[in-house]
DNA sequence: CGCGACATTGAAGAACGTCAATCGTCGTGG
DNA sequence: CCACGACGATTGACGTTCTTCAATGTCGCG
């Protein structure tokens, strides 16, 4: 692309922009390292994309108004800058039909880096919380459950495989969770009793 | 869309297709549930998608001819079958602009895939040789680095956080690794010296 | 009835985390 | 130029989480 921008210069340990940041720039790193992460709230760090010169920093920029996740330069850096809505122009024609699709592929990213950070940074109890109520939030969105039970044709080894773990550790957990009254989870039916208990088991 | 599909019915337990079949369809979940996933070497298996009614099965189609991961169906299924082609020529207009930025996606969106796999079914062993040498193929494709010792900028912080892991962890795998002769990891630069050796660790 | 798939439970062990102390390096201010 | 302080690497001791192995129970289905 022979597209006008400007060129910055980060020094090491700075950040390029922090999580929730608004931002109308899409950023090339053209020298240096960056990387970019997520805290979770006990305080821990899960980095999702290590970035070497050439790559796109925040392909989200594309889409997104604020950032997902915050960059930060592993040694001085130098990037291109360019202005999200140049971009757009340079796109101009079926711009509707690229931001749909991007928006698609956008959301699947966003999605797996989701599971990443569980894996990557929290606990079992957490992790599977965290599954349960993702998937109801899921069928809710689409008219697939409501409050009350609801169809869940997973078994312990697919929750298991979802989240790092063995069937017979999942099943440990779901028996506590059983016995704190939090969900019901029989045959192929799930009922979510207490989402407030279980979403602050999720943090 | 209004495009012309057929409908095909799969059981329960039944592959939709598995990794590496070649496909020429794209398909989207009309009923039931099914699932993604892919088997590590020694066996486990590490789930990606949990799919619902209304859920693109295999969006990598649009630019894949072979497929990443197996998918399996939990319930009983019918699926809506599109030819990829028909597709691309309802994306006739400027499909080879959105070709591009799909290809962007899609290698994005496997390579958190690949981390997923890590994270869930990998020891720590193989997470770490696995990432210095992915790292290290990266910098090749872009020249920027050749046998011998190249440029690394990450401390064990980062790469215990892009692993899931502690630094004290890693501290202690990459003292394994550089008493075992395998690598020369100081100061801010990596050598590699027995990538053979280090591959067979990764699994 | 019998079989296969999965849930459940117990016991034991391995992998990895936590806490804490020491050491070396580097940048910075005096 | 030197002293100081911050930061990361390293190492040890110990604890916890999760896995592994194994046995038993339960349910649906041919």
């Amino acid at each position: 692309m022979a597209l006008r921008h400007d060129v910055r210069a980060i020094a090491k340990r700075k950040n390029l922009y922090r999580e929730g940041d608004s931002w109308s720039e899409f950023y090339n790193l053209y020298s240096g390292w960056a990387f970019t992460f997520r805290m979770t709230a006990d305080g821990h760090r899960q980095i999702f994309d290590i970035l070497i010169p050439g790559d796109a920093i925040n392909l989200s920029s594309l889409r997104l108004d604020r950032a997902p996740f915050t960059a930060q330069a592993l040694t001085d850096v130098i990037i291109c800058v360019f202005d999200r809505h140049m971009l757009d122009e340079h796109f101009h024609n079926e711009v509707a039909r690229i931001h749909r699709l991007e928006n698609y592929w956008l959301s699947a990213l966003s999605s797996v880096k989701g599971n990443l950070m569980d894996l990557g940074r929290r606990s079992s109890t957490e992790r599977i919380a965290r599954f349960l109520l993702g998937i109801e939030a899921r069928l809710r969105e689409r008219g697939l459950a409501a409050d009350g039970p609801f169809d869940f044709p997973l078994g312990h080894t697919h929750i298991a495989d979802a989240l790092g773990l063995t069937p017979v550790h999942v099943n440990r957990v779901i028996s506590t969770f059983r016995k704190d009254g939090l969900i019901d989870l029989r045959d192929h039916s799930l009922h979510i009793k207490q989402p407030s208990e279980l979403r602050s088991l999720s943090i």
